[in-house]
DNA sequence: CGTGTTTGACCCGCGC
DNA sequence: GCGCGGGTCAAACACG
């Protein structure tokens, strides 16, 4: 009986462990446990009487044995219990190990056909932060070739997936944009990365004239990335140097302040839209929401936010596509302190992207964050509070272990004479060349500068100017390392390129200078923007260190350009 | 009069 | 199917 009780006892054991996964082990013990206790019970009833009638010593003596040696037993089938448990944790351990090796080779494969492909690959990333759509797969071609990325190659890489567009890095003279004003590149927003846009209302999208426009035969796509800065600022808006028309006002949900839609107003047909809204917690903090790509040059001043927005949506992009959506995929980006004056001057925007060796990346953000949750894929750049660590502006990226991890940093830098959008990469091997990668947005940004009255406020030196500094030169430092072959840094550096780039044939811009070296092969492509303003009257921005990329788009005057007067799009 | 803003109505997607 | 909420339209209005 004691064995075929323990029998069942170890089958319902071994019964348990194969239903059950790792946390469950407890429950075959606890069936152990109640199996010894029933057999107990069973040798009580059949013992009991026998026992107390005879008072037989020696029976009890012999039970008392029993009890011992079934006592044993029940030690026995603990210790294998406790064998199992351990067995069972390592098979887990073991699959989860395996799982991670299987998902680590899948990224260095598809890492490996990156570089394999050289420029096609940059073609590619080029492509995604253009966000227009030359070839129009069915949407849900594209959703599957996202799902597919890792298994499909670089084929059909995941870069190729949102984007639709070809463009050329080098081809300044790229016929479509010289044929197309609309497909030039867009600026420095965030759906560049994203699939069509499916942001012009289908109404606007129809009374778009012309032919080449976005493509509006993939409504149904991925919704277009949006950026959302959080500043803190004393004026209804915050003057990001573009031109705006307010289109609609609403009261949404949960926040008491009204919620302003605006629409770009450069362009006739700039399907650029941004929200912005008061934060309920906080009225002195504004969030501006941006959404939609330009197609037209932009100002100046306005390509800082531009380029930002686009370099942090195109890591976004990059980040969703290389992780799952919804797995709460953060980004953080610890951002310099702006007073409430000085909130509104984007000296400089650093995006730091720090390749991290380990294994696993946590990045920390406190700051900013990146919401795959809702239907809109939406960063959020804090640009309120100062970093609690000068010396920790690279953080790290949590759930976001395949790709390269990198950092936002988006800080308030007042560097004279111009400030500068930095976007730096990270150290790689191969890239021996280049110390120092600069996009130079060439603000002018003193005190009383022409620019100043246009963004509203009277340019002033930065409050937070000495952390700057002390940060600037630690993310110099990293710049020294800095290209990298990161996806999500190629997206940005394509996004803040074509920011600059893509419009350059307009002759609008003025000359300028484009001496970059993006390759192992030092490749070096030459387009200038080099500007007629006080901002670029020092020359020697214009001869930093070899490898460096400078881009100094200036626009015409020193002020906002007045709006079109076809600025409605009715 | 031209331009920009306001604001109610409308459309559309989404969740139940 | 219905209600809700976000987003947009467009007529009315304000302003220089």
């Amino acid at each position: 009986m004691e064995n075929n009780s323990e029998k069942s006892v170890l089958g319902e054991e071994e019964k348990t462990i194969k239903s059950s996964c790792a946390g469950e082990e407890n429950r075959a013990f606890i069936v152990i446990n109640k199996g010894e206790h029933q057999r107990h019970v069973k040798e009580e009833d059949d013992n009991t009487k026998p026992w107390v009638n005879k008072k037989d010593i020696s029976t009890a003596i012999k039970e008392d044995h029993e009890i011992e040696s079934t006592k044993a037993k029940v030690g026995e089938v603990k210790e294998e219990n406790e064998r199992l448990k351990l067995l069972l944790c390592q098979i887990v351990k073991e699959y989860q190990s395996l799982q991670t090796r299987f998902h680590d080779a899948l990224q260095k494969e598809e890492a490996n056909k990156s570089p394999a492909s050289g420029h096609e690959e940059h073609n590619q990333l080029i492509s995604l932060s253009l966000g227009r759509c030359l070839s129009s797969d069915p949407p849900k071609k594209e959703e599957k070739k996202v799902s597919n990325k890792e298994d499909d190659g670089k084929h059909n890489g995941g870069l190729e997936l949102g984007l639709e567009c070809k463009f050329e890095l080098d081809g300044s003279t790229e016929p479509e944009k010289n044929n197309n004003p609309s497909s030039e590149s867009s600026l420095g927003k965030p759906e560049e990365e994203g699939p069509t846009e499916a942001w012009p209302p289908s109404k606007i999208l129809k009374t778009m004239t012309s032919g080449d426009e976005e493509d509006v035969s993939e409504p149904m796509q991925l919704k277009k990335t949006r950026v959302s800065v959080r500043t803190r600022c004393d004026t209804p808006t915050m003057n990001d140097g573009c031109q705006w028309r307010k289109y609609g006002q609403k009261i949404s949900k949960g926040n008491p302040c009204p919620r302003a839609y605006y629409r770009c107003t450069l362009s006739p047909t700039c399907p650029v839209r941004k929200q912005v809204q008061r934060c309920a917690e906080d009225m002195s903090i504004l969030i501006t929401t941006y959404e939609g790509s330009h197609n037209h040059p932009l100002p100046l001043n306005a390509t800082a936010m531009a380029s930002t927005t686009s370099a942090a949506a195109s890591m976004l992009q990059s980040q969703s596509s290389s992780s799952q959506p919804g797995l709460g995929t953060s980004v953080s980006a610890p951002a310099a302190s702006m007073s409430s004056s000085s909130a509104n001057h984007l000296h400089a925007l650093n995006f730091n992207f720090a390749q991290n060796s380990l294994p696993y990346h946590q990045y920390n953000f406190p700051n900013s964050s990146i919401s795959t949750c809702n239907s809109h894929p939406t960063i959020t750049l804090d640009l309120t509070t100062a970093p609690p660590n000068n010396s920790s502006y690279f953080t790290r990226f949590s759930n976001a272990p395949r790709y390269p991890s990198a950092s936002l940093n988006f800080s308030s830098l007042p560097p004279p004479p111009s400030s500068s959008l930095e976007l730096l990469s990270n150290p790689q091997a191969s890239w021996k060349n280049t110390s120092h990668l600069t996009f130079g947005a060439a603000f002018p940004n003193h005190a009383n500068s022409s620019i100043g009255p246009i963004l509203g406020y009277p340019g002033r030196q930065s409050p937070y100017k000495q952390m700057a500094d002390q940060s600037l030169s630690e993310t110099i430092t990293a710049a020294t390392k800095a290209i990298t072959s990161n996806p999500s840094f190629c997206s940005a550096l394509a996004a803040a390129l074509t920011s600059f780039v893509g419009n350059g044939n307009e002759g609008k811009w003025g000359e300028a200078s484009l001496s970059m070296k993006t390759a192992p092969q030092a490749v070096e492509n030459e387009v200038g923007y080099l500007g007629r303003t006080s901002s670029m009257d020092n020359p020697r921005q214009q001869q930093q260190k070899q490898g460096s990329l400078l881009l100094f788009p200036v626009s015409k005057t020193a002020s906002d350009p007045p709006a079109d007067n076809n600025n409605h799009i009715k």
